[in-house]
This record gives structure tokens, sequence and C-alpha cells, in this order.
DNA sequence: TTTCATTATCGTTCATTGACGATTAACGAT
DNA sequence: ATCGTTAATCGTCAATGAACGATAATGAAA
């Protein structure tokens, strides 16, 4: 299902409570761009842009392009692996 | 039940691949002491002990000292705890 | 009590992370 | 074509992480 890289990757991701909240947040209002999550948290502008990274390269997040916004969004997919992955643990 | 920064700990102790695999281990043989994992890492007995403190520092894992041996082994409790915040995602 | 086995800790090295401000890139609207 | 808006990237800095070998500490056994 998923390997032990890609399962540390992700956890890795979760590692930051700030990653944490984003992914929280992510998952209530389903969809939003970058600048709200930016003014939701007291970083700048190019650290949640770093921590959004983060999450869309471990794969629980992704975003789409349109225009000169991005839309984030977690991956139900990915994670329900990570929630399989750690029932059965 | 656990805070933002409880939660990114226990995330950042997983987020290691040879840490998800000691947790596996524990889980496995219930437990075990610091040399049997040792023997099946390919890494020091010193990389291993670290892994294993900040494994003990994040509290999914527990150490009993047994003269000059310690057994190691999962915290149930906390993993529970984890387990449930992970499917209420 | 000296030795052995086991684990923890220290010190080091190199790589990665987290935060920032500044800059760049891409697009829409004027 | 220029100007705002939005997001990504770059460069920097301090802090942390991962790995190692060497050393210390503890307790069991000889």
């Amino acid at each position: 299902m998923m390997t032990t890289d890609q399962l540390a990757k992700a956890f890795k991701a979760l590692g930051h409570p700030t990653r944490i909240k984003i992914v929280e947040h992510l998952i209530q209002i389903n969809t939003c761009v970058c600048g709200e999550i930016v003014d939701i948290f007291p970083y700048s502008q190019s650290t949640i842009s770093q921590h959004l990274k983060l999450l869309k390269e471990s794969g629980i997040v992704c975003g789409e392009i349109e225009g000169p916004k991005t839309y984030f969004c977690v991956d139900k997919a990915v994670l329900n692996r990570i929630k399989t992955y750690v029932k059965n643990l």
C-alpha cells in the first residue's frame, strides 16, 4: 500500500504543529488558497508556502494552480492510506 | 486528548523509516532490548539508541531498565490516542 | 574486584529544517 | 503595456537531525 519511506515522509510532514493545523484547516474548509492560510498563522507568506510545499511533496496535500492563485486541498486517497496504516498498527 | 505539539512530536518521531520499523517491530514482539534492534538494522548501537531516545521522548515507546538491559515496548495508550486522532481527521 | 555485556551519552561532521525578507513569475485588470 | 495580486523561489542564518566512533555508566558474572 505505502512504502515505509512514503509513510515516513508523510509523518515527517505532519511532524510540525503548523503543518498539522494547516491540514486540519484544509480538511475543514475543503479547499483554500495560500493567502487564506497566511492570514490565519503568524508566519510570513514564504514560510507558509514552504510548509505547503512540504505537505505537497508528502502527497497529503495537492495544489491546483488557477490563474494567479493556487487552490490547496487534502488528497483524501493519501489520507485514507495513512489512516489505514495507523489503524492496523 | 493530545495537544497539537504532542501530536507533532509523535508524528515527527515516526517521520523516519528506521523509527517506523522499530515501532512495527516492537508491536510485533511486544518487548525487546536495544541490542536486538541493533542486530536487525544496519546502524551502529549509538544511532539506534538515539532513535529509541527520540521515540521515548515522543511517548510512543517506553523503556524499563532492568539490570544492564533496557526493555523497550510501545505505549499502547499513546498509540491509541494517535490512532484516534488520525481516525477522526 | 576485575572483567564482560549492555546501553547511554558525548563530541564531531555533514545535511536538513524553519524562519525571514527580497525577488521572481504568472496572471488579471486597468 | 503597466500595475496589482498571488504564490513560488532564492539566499541567509541559526537550530536541529542523522550518523558515527569513543567513552562512560551500570549491573552481572567470574
